[in-house]
DNA sequence: TTTGCACTACGAAAGTTATCGTAGATAATA
DNA sequence: TATTATCTACGATAACTTTCGTAGTGCAAA
């Protein structure tokens, strides 16, 4: 277990995180290059970024070679089971049960829905964020 | 459907979103104590954020009293349907089913959970945030 | 009526985030 | 070699968030 106290990543942060999650550690032009796939960012806004996060120890990296290459910190599911606690905490008032019935589109689930959710359920609420 | 542009509350004003959808309307007064319940903020911290928030057209308020009565403006669980999705999308890649599987601890699931956990999916799916 | 309390309004400040420009170093190329 | 491109470092800034102090107003109680 992960007890170090989680301090959750910012929007701006995650969706770099996302592309080293996903592609392994890389450099700064490559992160960059994914960014603009969806939005326009500059170069040295990506490169503050991420020495900033590296500052934080949320990425490492390897001075080497000229580009620097960055690698995440954090384990994606460690995170991702942190962030997750969290949300349903600020959202849904730590009720992992309003989550499910929400995703279902708030129709009433039958008796065996109820029960495999259960599953979800159980994890969601055991332990505070 | 609700097609307005949705810009996600912070931290602090979901804080408050979620005193007054608990509690119906309500004054500064009670607001501030039921924060002050789980943490300590000044009263005029309060004050400022709700009035932030009625600039924001987060917050109704009725102003017959001194004691003005805010009111939530957004319907709950449309925020949280809009906040669920915006999380799937930035924390797990829009992949609902890695969701779900953190949620289960990461266990396989067998085929009876996979079959009602699809109807989670779907909904989670369907749509961009 | 005078004193004190509760409430709003407002400004200001500190902290954080996200953005980018510029400078300087190194490498590639013409 | 001289020029151009690429990279890091770093400072500055604007926007936003959160916090609180102070001032002013109205109400209530002594």
């Amino acid at each position: 277990m992960n007890l170090q106290p989680f301090s959750k990543p910012t929007d701006a942060e995650l969706e770099i995180l996302q592309v080293l999650w996903q592609h392994g550690a890389s450099s700064v032009r490559f992160v960059n290059e994914k960014l603009n796939e969806k939005r326009e960012v500059g170069y040295t806004t990506t490169l503050k970024m991420m020495q900033v996060m590296h500052d934080k120890n949320l990425l490492l990296r390897d001075t080497e070679l000229r580009s620097h290459i960055y690698a995440v910190a954090i384990r994606e599911e460690d995170t991702q089971k942190q962030m997750l606690r969290q949300f349903v905490n600020a959202t849904f008032r730590g009720d992992a049960m309003r989550l499910v019935m929400q995703a279902l589109g708030n129709h009433e689930a039958t008796d065996k829905e109820l029960e495999q959710i259960k599953a979800l359920i159980k994890f969601l609420e055991q332990g505070e964020g």
